[in-house]
DNA sequence: TATGAATGAGCATTCATTCAT
DNA sequence: CATGAATGAATGCTCATTCAT
């Protein structure tokens, strides 16, 4: 009828679709998809479990959402912000640092992203992952390749052919990614260092002597 | 007493026992291990439900001698070989051919493996995931770590600390053997020679041109 | 908040128990506690087979549960009761036909309760009995222990040592019960006589003669 | 063709049953029929399964068989020697003597017969107990009501109607049977004594003393 | 006849989803 | 719209029985 209590009914459901999605995050990172009983989310978010079926479809439902909001907040860490200045191996350093960072906060939706091949994603992840997953998966592909494109286009990087720089510095990333969750107390932003440079080198002895933050 | 009538039984025994590991396979890889029911294998077996339980424990190790069995083949394939001569670059190119030639003929393995987090392992795949796993996990994690150390150790490799490098050659390796699967017309020793060429000196921009095969 | 709706609730709760109690207590005498699927209890209630795991642990627990309230309502015919009056023998009679009336009415539980040796215990019933089902049969062997004293105390029995007539009034008592079954005709009060009275002063001949009911 | 070959042949026969037999009562007895496993009997028995089948139509014709076989055994305990002599009390205290004795040794039976309501029976055990069971049941029945019959005719058992007195004594055995297997210590004539006693006298106060061995 | 692996019907239990309140 | 009990399809596993060797 009017604005104002629209908006409070909005912000309502989005209050309980958040509390949701924090419950699930965290009892999908713990017990894995299949293991995760929409009980389990529904008592962690303290409503009762039909009250997730009015803001959800189904399970997989949820999964979905969680997966979009969460995809959405790590790839923006992964956009070129004003601040990013210098180099091209210094400006990536800088995104790469964002993201390691945000990765560290978000351990449980990491957790989940790999169990769904969300992140340089899988083969045959079991039939039902296809359709709404798939377009997460492009979503980061496609950052992938808008960053090694931008690499090519101002020289930085080796212009060869297909998705293969893509594809490896996904690789790259995601294998750091992983053990970032290990190793707690590691230096974010060495830890970028590294990533940049083992992206942007390789791992061959080098004539000179490295940056000082090669690895702890 | 009887040494032809034993050989004969366990020689049956075996069949049973390969038959039901190649059909988990093709399941497992279809419908992900959850998603996977024992009637399905022994359907695929062309066996009794009970038959399956009269080889395996229970459904988790099914998977778990799957894994076994074909993690070992895999890990065969990146162990050196007499015939592997010349540079440590030339050496790990052999070794990483096997290895996506094998991944070739096992992608349905490959795709339980990444399920799993065998390969370059996830953080929290589900609780049951640990004891026998890990087993496997660590199997690769210690491949990786000799190869780099052979490199480091020759003089070929950068002595980064940690396993920083072990990591990053996991994560190229493993980013280059998902795509291997999706294009199936790829050369193999041209992918091989990418992996190789990317994790040594990286995708930074060359002041000579590269070697004949970048990419498809 | 509400005290009407809990009180509804709880009626509902109690209603669906003993639906599925009452369910229960008549597939276990018709099949034997083994022989009785979840099934047939849930049909039987006329309920899905969810709903007796919404009320009850599993399959074990439904019989625990029966056990336990009807064997309640079983020794609460055998304690005294106010109108019980004038000698032991009378009153003891008295209480015997309660017994035997009470059972008359759920001859079906009194058969499982011998099925799972509640009743004037077994030896060896099969590893599961063990925990909770012990508890029943301790009370009714305490209750008959109890009777005993008393009769003990007033002078009305011979004071044996050990359980020896605890034993005794019980062996009796069942014989009684179980026969009492067979024969849907019988008077219970006739019945009740016969059995205090044999307990009383045995098989043996008598000089004079018997009470009138001495038996069909 | 010949005499001696069918008898060794049919010692073999005997053998393998017997083994079974009594492999089966041992397992019976640890877990109940349901609980049993035929794997389980073979094992014991140190077979296998097949060979259960060779001998036995089916597992409940092992347990048919065994009790057909103990029973026998049990009731021969019972039935009057020429060496019994004297008063009819002291002629039923031989053979109760007897049959303590024997169930002292065979305690892994009783508790089968009680699980099964052989001895002193059961109202409703499960649908398939029926029919060959019954026949045991009955075999004990008559033989108490023998019993009862001897003493009634030699004037020392009160005439009572139906069989009263029958159930009466058999439910009196069967309490002592039962408590005479958790007591391992106790002296079998003396128990015997307090069963006889207690059946014929009851446990009435006595103006006179009790004959010594009152209870263990 | 002994053997023991194969068989598959049978059953307890779980859990996503529905819906009356 | 929140609630949470009812629902029942789905599935892993057992074990009596069969049968080829």
């Amino acid at each position: 009828m009017n604005g104002e209590p629209l908006r409070r009914r909005d912000e309502a459901r989005a209050l309980f679709r958040n509390a949701i999605l924090d419950a699930a995050e965290a009892v999908f990172a713990e017990r894995g998809f299949h293991g995760a009983r929409i009980q389990d989310i529904a008592e962690r978010a303290r409503i009762a479990v039909g009250t997730v079926y009015n803001h959800f479809e189904d399970k997989d439902d949820v999964l979905g959402a969680l997966l979009e909001v969460r995809s959405e907040e790590m790839l923006a860490q992964l956009l070129p912000v004003r601040e990013d200045t210098g180099s091209f191996a210094s400006r990536l350093r800088d995104r790469v640092t964002r993201l390691l960072t945000y990765v560290r906060a978000h351990d449980a939706f990491f957790a989940i992203a790999n169990e769904q091949g969300l992140f340089a994603g899988s083969v045959a992840p079991g039939a039902h992952t296809a359709s709404k997953r798939l377009r997460q998966v492009e979503r980061f592909r496609a950052l992938f390749s808008a960053i090694v494109e931008e690499g090519i286009a101002s020289g930085d990087l080796e212009p060869l052919q297909g998705d293969a720089l893509a594809r490896f510095f996904g690789g790259t990333l995601r294998a750091f990614l992983l053990s970032a969750l290990a190793r707690r107390t590691a230096d974010v932003e060495e830890d970028a260092s590294v990533v940049v440079d083992l992206f942007l080198h390789g791992a061959a002895r080098r004539k000179k002597p490295r940056l000082k933050g090669a690895t702890r």
